[in-house]
RNA sequence: GGGCACGUUGCACAGCCUGGAUCAGUGCACCGGAUUCCUAAUCCGGGGGUCGUGGGUUCAAAUCCCACCGUGCCCGCCA
C-alpha cells in the first residue's frame, strides 16, 4: 500500500512528499475511514487542486486487495480496511500467539535499566515509588518489544548517608546523644518488634542528620566512617545494616510485582579498583585541574552547566570520590556488558545527569546513557515529601489503605467468599490501584499526590481493567470454554460492537512498540483502558452465552479480548484477576 | 539571577514526537436513565473548555518557532 502511494505521488511530481504522506497512514484517521491522507501538500508540488488529486487516486486506487472502499473526502483520500480481512487476521493472531500477542520480534541489543536505587535510609514513599514502577514498567515493555534487559538497582553502601545509618546504629544504645532523640517518635524504637527493618532501622535518619549539622564533632566521625568505607574497610554491621533496611524497602515493591534482576553495591566499584581508574583517567582529563585544598576537579566551563561555579569536584580534599565519580565507574561497567543503558531518574537528578556525561566526555567515552526523566510526587496539599517535616506518605501505609478498603468491597459483593482468597483480591486490586494511578500520567508531569486519587477503584482505575478480565473470564467459564482452540466465523461478529472490539484489539502491538521506543509508558495505561472501555461496551450490548445464533464465534471473540487485555495487564504490571 | 520541565472544562489527566477533515477526548464530581437476563468495581444520555498570554511559520496550529506570564525542580568537596 505504502509503495502504491509512492509511486503514485512519485508519478504526479510529487515525489518528495511521499514520506510524510505515507507516514500519515500510521496514524488514525477519522471513522469510517481506517486509513487517510491528507493531499494538500502533494496537491500543491503537482500543482493539481488537492481534492482533484483525491479524486485522480482514489480512480486509480479502486479495487485495491484488503481495502473494502478507497476514496476521496474533500482533500483527503480514505482508506476503509475490509473488516473482515483485519477480524480474521487479528483473531488468529491472538489466538495463535496467545501470551506474546502485542510482543515484537527478538532483538539482540542487551539492555540494561537502572531504577528505583534508593538509598537505604529508610522506607519508601510515593514519591520514590514513581522511579520503581516506571522502571519496572519499561522493562517489562522493553522485553515484550524483544529486548533481553536487565534490571538493576544501584545501591549507595559508601556515601555520606549510609555512614550515618552505620553511625547511630553501630554504637551502643546508651551512646546515642539525648539531644537527637529527642527528636524522635515517642515509643519508636518500642514498636520495633512489628515493625518492617526500613521503618525501624530508618527512623532515626532525619534526626541525625539534623543533629550532624549542628555537631561537627559528630559529623566528624561520620566522615571518618566514610573514608573507611573508601578504602575498603567496612565497619561491623554495616553491610548487614544495608541488606536489613533493602530488604524491608524491596518487600514493599514486591506487593507491587517489582522486583529486580541485580543490585549492584556501590562498594564493588572502589573493591575492584574500577573508581580508582576513573580517578587517574579524569587527572590525566583535557581539563583536569586542582583546587587549592587539594580536591581534583574538572574545569566545566566549556560544558555550559547550570551551575554557579564551572568546577566539578571529582574527589574531596580528603581523598574520597563522590558520587558522580562512582557513578562514571559505574557507568562504563554497564556499557561493556550492554548495549544499550536506561538510567530511571527524578528530576531532581537532571544536573547530575549532565554532570555524568561530561565526565564521560573529559576521559573520551562516547556512549552514553539514555535517561528517562520523571518528576516528583507532591505532598498531599503541595510541597515536597519530607520524613523530616511529616510530610511523606509512604507506600506502606498506601498500601494498607487501599487493600483495606478493596476488602471492604470484595467482602460487600461477595460475603461467602473464602477468606483468603479475598485477601488475596483485595491485595491485587489495591496495589494495582496504586500502580496504576502512577502509571497513567506521563513521567514528566509534575503530580500532587491525592489520596481519593490512588486510591479510585472505578473509571480510569486498574480495577476496571481487572473487573472487565474478570467478567471475560467468568463468561469463558460459563460457556466451558477457558481453553481453546476458539473456532468462529468472521460474518458473526460484523456487528458495530465487535467491529470496534476489534479494531481495539489489534492495536496492541504497534501501542507496545511505540512505548518501547519512546519509553512513554503511559501510553499503554492509556491503551488498556480504550480496551476495557470496549469490552465493556461490547459485553453490555451484545449476548454471549445467551446469543441466539453465533454463539461460538463471539465466545472466541471475549477470549481472545481476554487474552489482549490481559497481556496489557502484564505489562503494566497489574495482577490478573479471574474474580472479582 | 541562570538552566530544565510543566500550564488543556470545577478537579485530575490524554492528545503534542510524526501539524490535517466533527479532535478537543477520558476519568472524577454534577444532572437524568439502564439490573426478571453472561459480575452495576458496568453501560447509555446531558450540561461544562479563550487548549496560560501575545506574536510568528503554514492552505491548515492544542500540536512547530519566538517572547512573556504562572508553577515546579535544580544550581553542595550530599546522594
Amino acid at each position: 500500500m505504502a509503495e502504491r502511494l509512492r509511486a503514485a505521488l512519485g508519478a504526479r511530481g510529487a515525489a518528495s512528499e511521499a514520506d510524510s504522506a505515507v507516514q500519515q497512514l500510521e496514524a488514525p484517521a477519522q471513522p469510517p475511514a481506517d486509513l487517510a491522507v491528507a493531499l494538500h501538500r502533494p496537491a500543491r508540488r503537482s500543482g493539481r487542486t488537492a481534492e482533484g488529486l483525491a479524486r485522480e487516486l482514489a480512480e486509480e486506487f479502486r479495487g485495491l486487495a484488503d481495502f473494502r472502499q478507497i476514496s476521496a473526502q474533500g482533500a483527503y483520500l480514505n482508506f476503509e480496511v475490509d473488516p473482515a480481512l483485519l477480524g480474521i487476521r487479528t483473531l488468529d493472531l491472538i489466538l495463535s500467539r496467545g501470551g506474546a500477542y502485542g510482543h515484537g520480534s527478538p532483538q539482540t541489543s542487551r539492555v540494561s535499566v537502572e531504577h528505583t536505587s534508593a538509598n537505604t535510609t529508610g522506607p519508601f514513599h510515593i514519591g520514590r515509588v514513581r522511579n520503581a514502577v516506571l522502571g519496572d514498567t519499561l522493562a517489562r515493555v522493553l522485553r515484550a518489544a524483544g529486548y533481553p534487559v536487565t534490571t538493576q538497582y544501584y545501591v549507595d553502601d559508601v556515601g555520606r548517608q549510609a555512614a550515618v545509618i552505620t553511625w547511630f546504629w553501630s554504637r551502643p544504645a546508651a551512646e546515642w546523644p539525648p539531644e537527637l532523640l529527642a527528636e524522635l517518635p515517642v515509643g519508636w524504637a518500642h514498636r520495633a518488634a512489628g515493625q518492617k527493618p526500613d521503618h525501624f532501622r530508618g527512623a532515626p535518619y532525619p534526626a541525625a542528620t539534623a543533629f550532624l549539622k549542628s555537631h561537627p564533632e559528630a559529623a566528624e566521625e561520620v566522615q571518618a566512617l566514610a573514608r573507611d568505607l573508601e578504602r575498603g574497610r567496612e565497619p561491623p554491621r554495616h553491610h548487614e545494616l544495608a541488606v536489613e533496611i533493602l530488604g524491608g524497602m524491596t518487600a514493599s515493591l514486591e506487593r507491587l510485582g517489582i522486583s529486580f534482576d541485580e543490585f549492584v553495591w556501590e562498594s564493588s566499584l572502589l573493591t575492584d579498583g574500577s573508581v580508582e581508574e576513573v580517578r587517574r583517567r579524569l587527572a590525566a582529563a583535557p581539563h583536569a585541574v586542582q583546587e587549592e585544598n587539594g580536591a581534583a576537579a574538572i574545569d566545566a566551563t566549556g560544558y555550559h552547566l547550570p551551575t554557579e561555579g564551572a568546577r566539578i569536584i571529582v574527589a574531596r580534599a580528603d581523598g574520597t570520590s563522590l558520587y558522580v565519580t562512582r557513578d562514571v565507574a559505574f557507568h562504563l561497567r554497564k556499557f561493556r556488558s550492554y548495549d544499550r543503558v536506561i538510567d530511571v531518574l527524578g528530576a531532581d537528578h537532571k544536573l547530575h545527569a549532565q554532570t555524568l556525561e561530561a565526565l564521560l566526555t573529559e576521559i573520551g567515552e562516547t556512549r552514553r546513557p539514555e535517561f528517562v526523566i520523571y518528576a516528583y510526587i507532591s505532598a498531599p496539599g503541595g510541597g515536597k515529601m519530607s520524613s523530616r517535616a511529616g510530610t511523606a506518605v509512604y507506600l506502606d501505609d498506601l498500601l494498607e489503605e487501599a487493600v483495606r478498603r478493596a476488602a471492604a468491597e470484595v467482602a460487600r459483593r461477595h460475603p461467602d467468599l473464602d477468606p483468603a482468597q479475598a485477601r488475596r483480591i483485595a491485595e491485587m486490586v489495591g496495589a494495582g490501584a496504586i500502580r496504576y494511578s502512577i502509571l497513567r500520567v506521563a513521567a514528566e508531569k509534575t503530580v500532587t499526590f491525592q489520596w481519593e486519587e490512588a486510591l479510585s477503584f472505578e473509571g480510569r482505575s486498574a480495577p476496571f481493567l481487572q473487573y472487565s478480565y474478570a467478567r471475560a473470564s467468568s463468561l469463558l467459564r460459563k460457556a466451558e470454554a477457558t481453553e481453546g482452540p476458539y473456532p468462529y466465523a468472521i460474518e458473526e461478529l460484523a456487528g458495530p460492537w465487535e467491529r470496534t472490539l476489534l479494531t481495539t484489539l489489534s492495536r496492541l502491538p504497534g501501542t507496545v512498540a511505540y512505548a518501547a521506543r519512546t519509553g512513554h509508558v503511559h501510553t499503554l495505561a492509556g491503551y488498556a483502558h480504550e480496551l476495557a472501555e470496549e469490552f465493556n461496551r461490547f459485553y453490555q450490548e451484545v449476548p454471549v452465552l445467551r446469543a441466539e445464533s453465533g454463539r461460538r464465534s463471539r465466545v472466541a471473540l471475549v477470549a481472545a479480548a481476554r487474552q489482549t487485555l490481559g497481556n496489557t495487564l502484564d505489562l503494566l504490571g497489574v495482577e490478573k484477576l479471574d474474580r472479582m
